[in-house]
DNA sequence: CTCCGTGCAAAAGGTTTGCACTGGT
DNA sequence: ACCAGTGCAAACCTTTTGCACGGAG
């Protein structure tokens, strides 16, 4: 479920108005981050978006990539997923939506369901939290896995 | 949300009779492992489970501790859990059962609601996904961190 | 005797940090 | 000139692996 050009087009108007904003400047690194993980949509890690930065800018270390990702992830611009992996994996949408995860192999699948959208949560405020938003994830197994036995 | 003792008691005997069954000792360092996570409601790490399991076993390496979450894991009575962060943290209770996560700290709480074990999931199968088993994860800001501003 | 789990140490990821440099303001 | 962002390399943390040892069947 990869962006469209349009799409893509906004998003980085938003990456600027937002960058404008708080006063944090898009540099291209920060640009060419963002745009590779909007290319994907199959939530890369931070250093997959590395093997595709390096491409446009020969020069730029993982490190920038990393800061960078977590400059992406303080401005809303970008979201880090759970997963129960090693590696930290990255998501360029922010608006709600859901996860199928695979138990094999840790593949993660967007879910887009409105009647996932509207589940009335509990109030945690008892508890002392403070609830900002949520998500459902759904663990089983992915097409390829279920095709292999 | 710590477990009895009675329900610690019980998850040790399922332990045995889930070893028995599949073949699997139940060694020393598995239980130990087995126990230190029945004892925390905090989803630790395995680096924090070998802190403690270290007290009682002196000898006792990290990655045997590795070696033993894996089994567990393997034979259904643990649960990896998914988690934006660097370490996976390993969760005692198999049952359904959800998350808050504070954005800040990290922290993970259970969340025990009988209307999320509900949710009508939508037909994943024409994405080729077979589902086995979901949860929902609230983010937002814990009580300390609410607490701090 | 054989097999499997373990301990140790080293290797293999993944991520962060110290420091010098640079480009924009 | 200043400051923030960057590149590089090293450090650091987490997890896995190779190998030898030892205990149970």
């Amino acid at each position: 479920v990869s962006l469209s050009t349009a799409d893509r087009e906004s998003r980085l108007a938003e990456a600027r108005r937002v960058c404008q904003e708080r006063g944090v400047p898009l540099t291209n690194q920060r640009r060419a981050v963002l745009q590779a993980l909007l290319d994907r949509d199959d939530h890369p890690t931070a250093d997959a978006l590395y093997e595709v930065v390096v491409h446009d800018l020969p020069q730029i270390s993982r490190a920038t990539v990393y800061r960078s990702l977590d400059a992406l992830v303080e401005l809303g611009l970008a979201a880090r997923v759970s997963h129960p992996g090693s590696a930290t994996r990255f998501d360029p949408t922010v608006r709600r939506h859901h996860h199928l995860i695979c138990d094999r192999c840790g593949a993660i699948l967007d879910l887009e369901d409105p009647t996932l959208d509207r589940i009335p949560l509990p109030d945690t405020r008892p508890a002392g939290f403070r609830a900002r938003d949520y998500s459902v994830q759904v663990r089983g197994l992915c097409e390829r896995c279920t095709g292999g036995g």
